[in-house]
DNA sequence: CACGAACTGCTAAAATTATAGCACTTCAGC
DNA sequence: GCTGAAGTGCTATAATTTTAGCAGTTCGTG
C-alpha cells in the first residue's frame, strides 16, 4: 500500500494532516496547539495513532514525545489536492487555476518570482516537457 | 447565517459538493451518479437536504426534481480552497504553488494559455496592484 | 531515591455521519 | 380514473468519528 487512499479522512484527520504538512512534523502538543478547536489532548493522540495506523503519517521518538511526520512527501500531495482543485472548480483547466492565484491580490507574488515564474513558462512554452517526473 | 462553514463539512458533504461544483448543478440522480462509491439512493438525498440545511446548496423543482447548485459562486469556492493549498503545502508561497502547477505534466497548457499566463505576469508586475478599481 | 511533569497506550462511551426504508405526491399513458 | 414510474420528506438505525479518562513509562530534579 503505497497509497495512503487520502479520500478516506475524517473531518479531524484531514485538519490534522494539514497541520502536520504545514509544519512538517509535530507532536501531539503541536498539533493541539495549532487545531484552533481543539479537543483535548488524549483525543488528538488517538487520531494520531490512527493516522498512522492508517499509513498517513509515522512516528519517531524524540526524547520523551513522538514527532509525527506525513508519509507522502510534501510535494507529491500537493500535486494531488492540486489536481483535485484544477478539476473540481477549474473544469481541469491548469491555466484558469494559475490565473485566478496570481490574479489574487491576497496572495501577492513578488517581482522577483513573477520574473522567475516567467522564465518558467518561457521553458514550458519551448521543451513543450518541463521534467519533474524522476520516478 | 449565511455563512456556508466550510470546515465542517464531513466525508460525503465534501464529495457531494465537489460533484456539484464540478457539474454546476446536479440532481441527486446525477450525485449517485458520479459517486464512485455511492450509497443508496436515499442517502445522497439525506445527504443533499443536509447540504441544504447548511447553506451550502440550494435546489430549483425542475419538473418533478429538484436541482441543487451550491450558494457560493464557483470562483470564491475555487479562491478559498487555492488559499488552503497554498498555506498548507506551500508554506503561503503562491509563487511556489504555480510553479508546481506549471511544472505538473499531467496538466499539460497549450502554448495560448501560457502566452496569456505570461501577460498576465506582467501586467501584475507592473500594476504592482492589482486590486485598485476596477470599475 | 522519590516526586511531579510530560508522554504514551488503551478502552469505552458520546456525538456525529451515513444509510435504508416507508409513506406520500406528481405525472404520463392506458 | 387507475396504475406504475420517478421523485420527495421523513425517521429510525447502523457505522464511524470524536472524545475523555485511566494506567503505565520515562525523565529531570531536590
Amino acid at each position: 500500500m503505497t497509497k495512503p487512499n487520502a479520500g478516506s479522512l475524517s473531518r479531524r484527520e484531514r485538519q490534522i494532516m494539514d497541520i502536520v504538512y504545514e509544519r512538517g512534523e509535530a507532536s501531539a502538543a503541536d498539533v493541539v496547539e495549532a487545531l484552533p478547536d481543539a479537543p483535548s489532548y488524549s483525543a488528538v493522540r488517538a487520531l494520531l495513532r490512527i493516522l498512522e495506523e492508517k499509513g498517513h503519517v509515522s512516528h519517531v521518538e524524540q526524547g520523551k514525545k513522538y514527532l509525527f511526520r506525513p508519509t507522502q512527501p510534501r510535494q507529491a500531495a500537493a500535486t494531488s489536492a492540486l489536481r483535485q482543485i484544477v478539476r473540481t472548480f477549474f473544469g481541469g483547466s491548469t491555466a484558469r487555476a494559475v490565473t485566478t492565484l496570481i490574479s489574487d491580490d491576497e496572495c501577492a507574488i513578488s517581482d522577483e518570482d513573477l520574473d522567475r515564474l516567467t522564465k518558467l513558462i518561457e521553458d514550458a512554452k519551448h521543451g513543450e516537457r518541463i521534467d519533474g517526473d524522476h520516478s
